[in-house]
RNA sequence: GCUGCUGUAGCUCAGAGGUAGAGCACUCCCUUGGUAAGGGAGAGGUCGAGAGUUCGAUUCUCUCCAGCAGCACCA
């Protein structure tokens, strides 16, 4: 039998017998290797220690120093191991499917007891238990058959249900831990005592659809993360408990910005200080639109339900949106809704989405290919019905208002708008705080409208614009509405979230649906394309980022509130009021604090409220006509005279695109 | 929408089958204090809503509403 060629990462070659494992190939090569082996990767694909190689290829053996390789098999290895925790525990309870997921594992269980935080500890200790057995992983590919007559055997129907959707053609392969046996691709550890005991931890339990699908049973999923060691197990831990900080709900309740009630759910009743985030964040938009050459318009938000019809929401999107029905005999007289006469109702529905109402505007008059491409804007304040589940914060509501616009353009205008918009929204972002962000580009889905010609034309200019501007994207085959391609844009943040906020798609189908034209050169009547495109998404979605992002700290010209000026003795109160007047004179969003209160718990207070810059006063400053600057997050404090502070506070209240 | 959990003062949270408590916040008084909580007093609650069990329910049961986590959803 001729032998097989294993090459190493150093570059080196040596021979084997066919079907050799990475096992044996360690073993050739020390013993310390492999018993410190933990997988290899042959020709690139992450392969099980016992898995034979039968042809020459490149092999690297694995060792706890290859993270991605470690954290892989380690949060599988615990997936399989928390399965059978539970079976010990529970022998009642059927097993489903455990995947590795970012940070760790989960497994989905089918029991009819809900599992108790109680449980977990219990689990936990059990895996433990487990892990300190050091049981051999041992594995074997099995036949269709038998495989299924195993399970039936065990009443386990769901892997039956697994081992059925597997292609026929794909080996179906069996691991052990102990006397535990799961059906895996694999690959695994060689034992389970090569899992760390202490760097792993069962976090929550919570319901999840079998296999994704809101209409088969609910399961209980069991979320665990681990580790390599338990330092970073820690920082992770660490790294929630920032996220829970910054939690914009409890941020918003601290800095007084916005509340929410259940007569409402959904919608934001914004205070003060919030709502002075939100204009001056939607002031900065509409100078940007106007310098990009938007024009800026408003439209109804209770429209009849026939434009619904003929734009095609009415079908597809009804039960996303709020219905209102009006008895139009009543004439404002009768307010017992109970007796509406039906012949005269008319039933309305609160706008989802602004481009109906867009094209109604454009439609209005004759327009030129001269005209084109016209750019509509509009801060439009939608209504959805979102589902209770979805509602979170201010970040997933009912009542929002987009940075909306449409722009109608012929069909080879859309690269330069394409371009055009991926500039405009770098800028943007830039100013905002995001200088990075990542574009995915979403072409045709399966069902879809239009002919392939049309798709390939669109999906090029797309294509061709990004690269024309010279940024990267990630492509997402399959992605796209169903009426044309689009761009998403990805805001990552200071924790290393993702956000999606901008959006650039283009449409030819509502055009079509609501008879929009244009009259081209040569005289006829032609369709125009509709590019939908927005930038933060909508301005509540995008604060509630902002205050994430910041952890409250907001940068100093979208604080709601700049400066308090506070003073230290009740004698400096009148120069405390000459301060925050000549603050407010230059636009600085400043306020006076001359309460009965010593100054340590004004500054407390006051920091607690994420004020960026407090000004003490007392009688020195008084004299001096000087203050005393602290900075959010800064220990020491700066005396300068008032009118450098006004001045300087002035430049900083400026809004990035002004300054 | 689905599964599980939760709902007590403005906030964070105790508590019990016989209609309630703490800390902070709030109001008043004392204190004029130099950079993250000075002291005292006071006021404040239909215990998420409705129904049932009970002599009696805020506490037990059911239904609904809302919130939280996850799933599904985000055309």
């Amino acid at each position: 039998m001729s032998q097989i060629s294993l090459t190493f990462p150093d570059g080196n070659a040596r021979s084997y017998n066919p079907g050799v494992t990475p096992a044996e190939v360690a073993e050739s090569i020390s013993k310390s290797l492999a018993k410190k082996a933990i997988s290899a990767t042959v020709n690139g694909r992450h392969w099980d220690l016992q898995w034979p190689i039968d042809a020459d290829s490149t092999i690297n053996i694995n060792t706890m120093q290859d993270d991605t390789q470690a954290l892989e098999l380690i949060r599988h290895d615990l997936a399989h191991i928390m399965a059978r925790a539970v079976q010990e525990i529970w022998p009642e309870v059927r097993v489903t499917i455990g995947p590795v997921i970012e940070k760790g594992w989960y497994y989905d269980f089918d029991r009819k007891e809900p599992f108790t935080p109680e449980d977990l500890g219990a689990i936990e200790a059990k895996m433990k238990e487990i892990i300190n057995r050091r049981d051999p992983v041992t594995t074997e590919i099995w036949e269709r058959d038998r495989a299924i007559a195993y399970y039936q055997a065990n009443n386990e129907p769901y892997k039956v249900e697994l081992i059925n959707a597997i292609p026929g053609d794909e080996p179906l392969r069996m691991y052990w831990h102990g006397h535990w046996q799961d059906l895996c691709r694999g690959p695994h550890l060689q034992h389970t005592g090569q899992v760390p005991a202490d760097a792993f931890k069962l976090m929550s339990v919570a319901g999840a659809y079998w296999r994704g699908d809101s209409t088969r049973p609910m399961l209980q999923r069991i979320y665990g993360v681990a580790f390599k060691n338990r330092n970073d197990l820690k920082a992770y831990l660490t790294f929630l408990e920032e996220a829970e900080k910054r939690d914009h709900r409890k941020l918003g309740r601290e800095m007084d910005l916005f509340h929410m009630q259940e007569e409402a759910p959904g919608q934001v009743f914004w205070h003060p200080n919030g709502w002075s985030i939100y204009t001056t964040l939607q002031d900065y938009m509409r100078r940007k639109q106007r310098a990009g050459g938007y024009h800026e318009i408003n439209t109804p938000q209770v429209v009849d339900r026939k434009l619904w019809e003929a734009s095609g929401h009415w079908d597809k999107y009804q039960h996303h949106m709020f219905i209102v029905e009006v008895d139009e005999s009543r004439d404002g007289e009768n307010d017992d809704a109970a007796i509406k006469d039906k012949a005269q109702t008319r039933i309305n529905a609160l706008k989802p989405m602004n481009c109906p109402c867009h094209v109604q505007v454009f439609n209005q008059g004759l327009k030129s290919y001269r005209d084109l491409p016209l750019r509509l804007a509009e801060f439009g304040s939608c209504a959805r019905f979102e589902p209770s589940g979805a509602l979170h914060g201010i970040m997933r509501v009912r009542g929002f208002t987009q940075d909306d616009a449409h722009i109608f353009c012929t069909e080879d205008q859309i690269q330069e708008e394409c371009a055009r918009f991926i500039d405009f929204l770098a800028d943007i972002y830039r100013e905002l705080g995001f200088p990075d962000f990542e574009i995915r580009f979403a072409t045709r889905p399966e069902k879809r409208v239009g002919t392939e010609e049309s798709w390939d034309y669109v999906e090029n200019a797309l294509e061709n614009a990004i690269k024309a501007v010279g940024r990267d994207y990630v492509l997402e085959p399959g992605d796209g509405a169903f009426y044309g391609p689009k761009l998403d844009f990805y805001l990552t943040d200071a924790i290393g979230r993702v956000w999606q906020c901008g959006t650039f798609q283009v449409d030819p189908n509502l055009p079509e649906r609501l008879g929009a034209s244009y009259i081209a050169p040569n005289g006829e009547k032609t369709r125009p394309f509709m590019l939908h495109r927005a930038c933060l998404g909508s301005f509540e979605r995008f604060i509630g980022i902002l205050i994430e992002e910041h952890a409250g700290k907001l940068p100093f010209w979208l604080a709601p509130r700049q400066v308090v000026v506070a003073s230290i003795v009740s004698d400096a109160d009148d120069y405390v009021h000459e301060v925050v007047a000549a603050l407010r004179a230059k636009g600085v969003q400043a306020e006076a604090d001359i309460r009965n209160e010593k100054i340590n718990y004004k500054v407390r207070e006051h920091s607690v409220g994420k004020v960026p810059v407090i000004l003490a006063c007392g009688m020195k400053e008084v004299e001096d006509r000087s203050v005393s600057l602290r900075r959010l997050g800064e220990k020491q404090t700066r005396v300068q005279t008032l009118e450098e502070t006004v001045a300087a506070l002035a430049a900083e209240a400026t809004p990035p695109d002004l300054a």
